[in-house]
DNA sequence: ACGACTTTGTGCGTCGGTTCACAAAGGGAT
DNA sequence: ATCCCTTTGTGAACCGACGCACAAAGTCGT
């Protein structure tokens, strides 16, 4: 039935490899504190999901797992590196080189594991040739041949949103095709990149709304509701 | 049948809450150009969703559509931002206040509507007191204090990974039960406190494989697949 | 060598979300 | 006043994800 020699299958689901960096860090961590096994109930534990969905979800890269004791912690780190692409390093461009951008720039955390800024851009003269964490910020009008000559293959987008989806079709043009982007804007890209979209500005909305309808709760209360039975 | 009266349904989908700040966005781009009536293929266009879903999503929040005509564009930005808790004001507090803290104080696009900054805090004797963005640093002794003088209901972390949960307990302990978290840990918090998260490094990671995986296709190429068939 | 125990991997029911497609509703023209 | 045209609001099918619960598989102790 199933290939045992090729147990990988290519459709892992989104759902799954958007948790796959959470259980690899959570790997990481026992790794360091030198635990050699773990089961899916500790790991599960240590990601913040349930037993189960880390077990599924696991079984989509292949069967890494012995039962009755659990999964040896390096080989998962490797194998969920091999998944994610965090074997090969990535060459990343931060474009926009603002308070946000520079934060980034100087953001330890992402730079640790398969990823290396390897550009700064802005069109700022006021800031082009600054240096910050160690980079020199280019012009620009360098970008298309920065990614080229740097073999760029993400870039990360922090300018205004006025600028944001001008440079990105100039990305994309340049033949990228992962953007994560920070621009409060809707992107518009051929279907064939990848964007990501972070925003402060929504998540705090968000919140807000659950607040409020906490507070709601309080003052109304439930026995007091207008439209309760 | 249905109310006419009360429209508002209590139980808003995840999904919709997490739009509506899209579709408020787009719809505020709209009232400046002096746009006064968008249809829902429209409103859906800019904000990059399937019209179906756009209708639907407001539909949760009542009938506040024309049939034939399309929805009124101020009314509706009231009415969205009514319902997301925009119309009072709310303050944050920025704990943690490194490069990213200060990029968070800085950016002023989510202190447009009805969020503001009310107070910033960091441990480093080196931070405290400084200005940034019109506030003073303030001690995270301060912590406790600050929350309850200020009414601070949203806090923002942006601290290291390390001296995220103890800070976080803290801040639940003081009565925040809304908590938009940079550092990259699982927070644990009572199940009455939202917390949403915000992790640039997982972000990464998941444009990673995509890119991956976009550049085994190339090479191994579609009609070379193992599991073609 | 065997039995008790632990833990994985997964079949299956359930649920929330998405999309299609259309009937109902309103506007405007004649 | 009536008809046509546009656009909303939603019923219903579909799809992916979640979590329970359990059989299969492997370990460890005797």
């Amino acid at each position: 039935m199933m290939r045992q020699s090729q147990p990988r299958d290519r459709g892992i689901p989104e759902a799954t490899v958007a948790r796959l960096p959470l259980y690899l860090r959570a790997l990481n961590g026992m790794a360091e504190r030198g635990i050699a096994t773990v089961s899916s109930e500790d790991l599960a534990a240590a990601a913040g999901v349930n037993s189960a969905k880390l077990r599924k979800d696991l079984s989509h890269l292949g069967s890494y797992g012995t039962r009755g004791v659990g999964y040896d912690v390096e080989y998962l780190v490797y194998q969920i590196s091999r998944e994610l692409g965090l074997t090969q390093d990535w060459a990343v461009a931060i474009v926009g080189v603002g308070n946000l951008g520079r934060a980034l720039a100087n953001y330890g955390g992402f730079v640790s594991r398969g990823f290396r800024v390897a550009a700064l851009l802005d069109a700022d003269p006021e800031i082009v040739g600054d240096d910050i964490a160690g980079l020199n910020v280019e012009h620009i009008d360098e970008l298309e041949a920065v990614i080229k000559r740097r073999g760029v293959s993400i870039v990360v987008l922090a300018t205004p949103a006025a600028a944001a989806q001008e440079l990105c079709d100039r990305v994309v043009a340049a033949g990228v095709t992962s953007i994560l982007n920070f621009a409060p804007v809707v992107l518009s890209v051929p279907d064939t990149v990848d964007v990501r979209k972070v925003d402060l500005s929504i998540e705090l909305q968000i919140l807000a709304f659950h607040e409020q309808r906490k507070a709601d709760r309080m003052s109304g209360g439930p026995l007091m509701a207008v439209d309760s039975q």
